[in-house]
DNA sequence: ATGCCGGGCGAAGCCCGA
């Protein structure tokens, strides 16, 4: 079973690359960020047409969130992260979806849920930016970051499978930029942020990408400016976090860095990972 | 120090992003 997750600048612009990729790489689930648009807007019919059934919490111009499946979306649990009734960003939906059928494998099913073959939880966020540091938007993102912890510690008490995913806007570590000191004053790679991000890891979740991946220079956000992508100045900002039901079966994880030299690009990239 | 580039909005130039 694939999940992949993907800022994709604006779902509008980009659905033909959208499409494309979902034909060529065939993810069961997909999470976008950055849709920037309403939910009425949204092209759903594109989608189905592709065979996906669509979530979306969408805004006008900028932010929104979306996921599409494959399988039933038997439950959407939430829209917009719990917290802050006065937070009006669309930054959060979270589903429930289920798994495949498990077929001959002879695992038991004491630790993914108990309904028919299992199912799999998906939180799909876009974190604040946060720039520049020293603002209401800085503090806007770290607080953003508490409520975003608070949540999931509920949600790990249900003791499903659980995925995080989506664009967090956190460099978690010096190797996951190609120059970090660039970033010293940026808000995605503040002590703060970066702290707040290991708070939430310590939980117990599993960076499934740096799991499978341990050597430098994977990246999944090249700026449009200055030849970032040209010059591979790129950063890892966009992450699948795993509950240890999830990371129990964890069988790869990737990054679609193809996308990146298609016509009118998004900035980002596509991070997957495949579950048995 | 700022802009570089790019989407959205809406019809010029600003907001937002990272």
């Amino acid at each position: 079973m694939r999940i992949a997750t993907w800022n994709i600048n604006g779902v509008r612009s980009r659905l033909d690359g959208a499409l494309a990729w979902l034909k060529e790489t065939g993810p069961d689930v997909a999470c976008f960020q950055e849709i920037k648009c309403t939910d009425e807007a949204f092209p759903a019919e594109a989608f189905e047409g592709l065979g996906y059934n669509v979530a979306v919490h969408g805004q006008k111009g900028f932010n929104g969130v979306a996921i599409l499946s494959k399988r039933p979306l038997d439950e959407v649990a939430v829209k917009g992260l719990p917290g802050d009734a006065a937070d009006t960003h669309s930054r959060y939906i979270e589903a429930v979806v289920s798994r495949p059928e498990p077929g001959p494998e002879p695992r038991p099913e004491a630790h993914n849920g108990s309904r028919n073959g299992g199912v799999v939880r998906i939180a799909n966020l876009y974190l604040p930016n946060g720039n520049p540091i020293g603002t209401d938007k800085f503090a806007y993102k770290l607080a953003w970051m508490r409520r975003l912890q608070e949540h999931v510690e509920g949600l790990l008490g249900l003791e499903e499978p659980l995925l995080i995913v989506g664009d967090f806007n956190v460099i978690p570590e010096p190797v996951d930029a190609r120059n970090p000191q660039s970033w010293a004053d940026d808000a995605l790679f503040q002590p703060e942020t970066r702290a707040a991000f290991r708070t939430l890891l310590n939980l117990g979740l599993t960076d499934a990408v740096r799991a499978c991946h341990p050597e430098p220079g994977v990246y999944t956000f090249w700026d449009y400016q200055a030849g970032a992508w040209q010059k591979d100045h790129g950063i890892r900002i966009d992450h699948i976090l795993m509950s240890p039901q999830a990371a129990d079966r964890l069988k790869a994880s990737g990054i679609d860095k193809f996308t990146r030299s298609w016509e009118k690009p998004s900035d980002h990239v596509p991070v997957w990972v495949e579950l048995a």
